[in-house]
DNA sequence: ATTGTTAATGGATGTCATTTTCATTTACTC
DNA sequence: GAGTAAATGAAAATGACATCCATTAACAAT
């Protein structure tokens, strides 16, 4: 099933004066679709699916393109990949963030509180916006600490 | 100058059956210290200028073990170097949070409006905390958006 | 529809932070 | 002071991402 969402994205391409190619509109697809952020290999793989003349080198420049007129957010979890998500449609629908594990690495996604914590953003948001005329877009909020296993032993040796 | 702090650090690395090295000592007192953050590399260079015979190998290795006991915090800020800072000491002193320009990568510091949302913090905090059973030392908090040169061409072409 | 131009591509290669390997050294126990 | 296992440094490996460059394809003008 084709997402209703890629002309979108397809159109405002455009609008910047970028050329709509075959490549770009299958990660543009796959961005639509996707249901989590994905990592720049995680949407090579997808593409590569209904477009094998894709290039790896071309999923990171599109990405780049779709991430600095802001049709994507990049996102950086701490775990060496970046990864990506699409601005427009599927907002707020599997917002979450983050407890990092400083022993062992996990990472447990929550939505628990995050209401709370938009209110405030919102908040911050419009002071920050105003003081450094920064138009903010999107956030990451992440919570480092120890998971249930690691709390105890914190890696003893 | 020798700073008090390291003593502790030291204690504690001990508590935790690691055995006391010159280079860790170093390293450790390098981290007490610091002021800002540091990357692997900053850290390395700075005890490198007491201590030449350590390599960057056990400055990654023994920052690893300082974050795997709590001692020691690591950040990813998104451009592709992790940052590590003392747990205990120089906490909120320069605490402050980012706002990451997607057009352009740019980072501004800022410290405006802290006080509010660690309120809301220290609440979203508890109960986290008690949800996922995870003990939450730290956190990082980045707003994603355009910085006043980037807002209005979104790098177009 | 055909052509010209220039952006976009993909594959190879480079870069850079971090990790792994391994033989040697050193902190700490007895 | 000797024994042993942890820790080390140098070199090589890894993995994400960027760059180079010759080729291809999008799209505007015909």
């Amino acid at each position: 099933m084709k997402s209703r969402q890629e002309p979108l994205l397809r159109g405002k391409l455009k609008g910047y004066g970028y050329r709509i190619t075959q490549g770009r509109e299958a990660i543009m697809n796959v961005l639509a679709d996707a249901k989590e952020h994905l990592s720049a290999e995680d949407i090579y793989i997808k593409v590569y699916a209904s477009y094998p003349a894709i290039g790896l080198t071309s999923v990171y420049r599109t990405l780049e393109v779709l991430v600095s007129t802001g049709l994507v957010y990049k996102f950086d979890f701490g775990d060496g990949r970046a990864r990506y998500e699409i601005a427009e449609g599927r907002r707020g629908e599997a917002h979450h963030h983050h407890l990092v594990c400083t022993g062992c690495g996990r990472v447990i996604d929550y939505a628990d509180f995050i209401n709370e914590e938009l209110a405030l953003l919102k908040k911050t948001e419009a002071g920050l916006s105003k003081k450094y005329n920064f138009t903010i877009i999107n956030h990451l909020i992440q919570f480092y600490g120890f998971c249930s296993k690691c709390k105890t032993n914190k890696n003893a040796k």
